[in-house]
DNA sequence: GGCAATGTCTACCAATTGGTAGAGAATTTT
DNA sequence: AAAATTCTCTACCAATTGGTAGACATTGCC
């Protein structure tokens, strides 16, 4: 049982790595370093190091589609259901930043393993936009192209939470408060894209 | 002048190499090759790989900031001045999707290079936020935090444009028109989060 | 023509890369 | 206890990396 001990360990420190400072910057005794092992340990578990980012990839994807699950487990509507799929996103992010580091890494447009992530995330997408279809023909959502509405609402998400380097470019250190403010605001910025026109169309 | 020239050859095609790739996916020998030219002479005009970096950073950033300016000369107000600057970040990034590609780059969290970018960018970001507190101060924009707010317009914008790739993964590929359609619901997501309240407040 | 500066090149180099071969523990199975 | 399996290791390796030293060509200047 050692072994697959050892298995878990080589994937979430990857992750952490690909996630962090990419899959080329990343290298294998580095990676066993941190580990306290050998990189023949690691390529003993994942015969290439590609092997090892995919199967990494698959992990976090996992991991994604779980959270996705459990914020939609409440079985809300409407704009309380994008609230809960947000918050759960965050809570993601502040405890796991690499995760979404890793999902900015995979999207690029030279990655080898984006049709892979792609894969994996498809029946999220579905989902959601099934979902969001369905919000808006009840009226609890404003009506547009889901699909382009997912795009948006993806980059807002992903791009709020992944550029927190950005904050500290610009001057304010992120802190556990900044980040509750963030997701504040950014709920604020949904809410008003999202709601459906209560009073005149333009 | 020849000299000259090979220096500026040499920043575009950097630019577009570590925007693309990444700054450790790309390797001077393979620029060289792109260049038809041999490393050494890379290595002539920017004493190490990592100055050209950032060379190759100050140059992008005084491209944006140009963007910046060019969308700013028309001095329009509220929403038609934040539409003219996504219109013009969008033409940037059609056109020389490197530069984003770059900024994406830049701000992770290990690069070496973010504070160089923050302060090129910085000045760029006092006039934004300037001017948004401006206009909400008119009541033209939706009252906020404006750092916050400047903040989420630079997630949704840039991972908007950005993440083309997403795009793809999930199924469709892009075309001009479905970026120019792309560019249409961010600017509809955006104006109806800015737009002033014209009804009763919550 | 001689000369200095500029710019690109060839020839190397030490370090790091992902990966192979196979020895040697440790554990499980028989 | 012997044998087989599982796991981690040492010892290498060829290729690639960023970078140095210096030769060679070209240009403009006197």
């Amino acid at each position: 049982m050692a072994g697959s001990d050892t298995r878990r360990r080589i994937l979430d420190t990857a992750l952490a790595a690909f996630g962090r400072d990419g899959y080329a910057a990343t290298s294998l005794d580095a990676l066993a370093a941190d580990l306290g092992v050998r990189k023949q340990t690691i390529l003993y578990w994942f015969p290439s190091k590609l092997d090892l980012f995919e199967a990494v990839v698959d992990d976090a994807a996992e991991g994604l589609a779980d959270a996705f699950d459990e914020a939609a487990a409440g079985g809300l509507a409407g704009l309380d259901q994008v609230q809960a799929i947000v918050d759960r996103v965050f809570r993601l992010a502040v405890h796991r930043p690499e995760v979404l580091g890793l999902v900015r890494e995979v999207t690029r447009p030279e990655s080898p393993t984006a049709s892979r992530l792609g894969a994996r995330i498809r029946p999220l997408y579905d989902r959601a936009r099934d979902f969001l279809m369905r919000e808006m023909e009840a009226g609890r959502l404003r009506r547009s192209d889901p699909a382009m509405l997912l795009l948006s609402l993806y980059s807002a998400v992903v791009g709020m939470v992944t550029e927190l380097e950005v904050q500290r470019i610009v001057g304010f250190e992120p802190t556990l408060r900044s980040t509750v403010m963030r997701r504040r605001e950014l709920m604020r910025f949904l809410r008003a894209a999202l709601a459906p026109e209560t009073t005149a169309a333009s």
